[in-house]
DNA sequence: GTAGATTTGTTATTATAATCACAAAGTGAG
DNA sequence: CTCACTTTGTGATTATAATAACAAATCTAC
């Protein structure tokens, strides 16, 4: 099956599924049904096998599925590569706990080269990883071959940072500045984008909670 | 209009209008075109005014919208409380970093309480937040009328606060582990849950940049 | 005031995604 | 072997979301 005919809300679906084998892994649960998930997942259990049905994963009826045959197609196909060097711009209270974060390593992610334009920063070292100049980034990225950046700068620096990537061989950017970065605001090249906006996150829950407490009232 | 019939679909991108509005009104434009939006995000300009229709806003034909105007409408709606308190699960470098974090703050959240259950993280102090035991959390979080949570512990440990949350008052909780809360895994209360799995993130880029690649070479 | 150019607001249409419904395949007890 | 029970896989159906199409409103220039 060709994956580009696996819709996109399949694919998102796809990491969320991994997570929950992962579980069924760890709880020594070795195989599964639909519904197994689905209870889980609060979905119903015709979406996971339609799900299934696009990735090509192959259940057994009447039984089931494989949790490691199953595990090992999804991981196939949501985690292709498997390691991917990326590039961090802005190492500040974010940026350092990104260079931290375990889980990156766990998914074959390798924070490879970090940036930020404070001189009292640019030099110094966070596992291992020396904080370089960003005027040195278009560079020391295209040395590495480097194609993901991280985006954790203040919401002022961001018009510089784009500029720069535009500038480089990144493809792919992971955004955490609350601007809404679209295809690094229309540039002829087209990037691989996704915003994380905490402060939105946040404010969703605070939405949701409102519309609840509101109709409670009612 | 009730919020209730707003598709949840237009409110995620209300959050995003946000942002670009606030843009429009840091660079003067003191009013704008539905096709204004629509290009600097990359979608269709009868999204932009279909949506708008939806929480009421009111442009006028051949001129356009107020931006001041309709930020107000739009943050109103997506921002309907101005203050809301928050708890932090989880003071590491990721919860540090949250802690820190000054763009919770701008939209209207306040860290109140940290939670932790490392005897030396407990009782010290970021920025002016002392950190409490985890053995607290119902008694403080009640006391404090709080209602959302923030996890940010290793992914050992979430079974553990998921007991704690269940226990108490919280009713809606933003996941930074790397497993998939749903509904806080099928408990009787219904909670409002978003899950942030940064390294399913970069894998999504990951995945993208990999089908892009796959097409070039065919 | 009118013509031509803009731009909204909304209905109709199309596209996409989720769910239903059920046959087909497998299991296990007796 | 047969019957009752599970569980998958998928075509048909329904629900939801995005786009297109266009009338209605406003603006500008003359």
């Amino acid at each position: 099956m060709n994956k580009s005919e696996v819709p996109d809300e399949v694919i998102n679906r796809l990491y969320i599924y991994a997570r929950c084998l992962e579980g069924f892994r760890e709880e020594g649960k070795k195989s599964f049904s639909s519904d197994d998930i689905a209870d889980r997942l609060n979905i119903k259990s015709t979406l996971v096998r339609k799900d299934f049905s696009y990735i090509g994963t192959m259940g057994k009826r009447g039984v089931g599925y494989d949790t490691e045959e199953v595990l090992k197609e999804v991981n196939q196909i949501a985690f292709p590569i498997k390691e991917r060097k990326v590039a961090l711009i802005g190492v500040g209270k974010l940026g350092s706990a990104l260079l931290n974060f375990y889980g990156f390593k766990t998914q074959g992610f390798k924070i490879a080269l970090a940036f930020d334009k404070d001189r009292r920063k640019i030099g110094s070292e966070i596992r291992g990883i020396k904080i370089d100049d960003i005027n040195n980034f278009k560079k020391r990225v295209k040395k590495e071959g480097i194609k993901i950046a991280i985006i954790a700068v203040p919401s002022e620096e961001v018009v510089n940072v784009i500029k720069e990537i535009k500038n480089s061989c990144i493809e792919a950017v992971l955004n955490f500045t609350p601007s809404y970065l679209s295809s690094l605001n229309n540039c002829s090249n087209d990037f691989i984008i996704r915003n994380i906006d905490l402060s939105s996150e946040l404010a969703r829950l605070s939405y949701y909670l409102s519309e609840k407490e509101s109709t409670k009232r009612n």
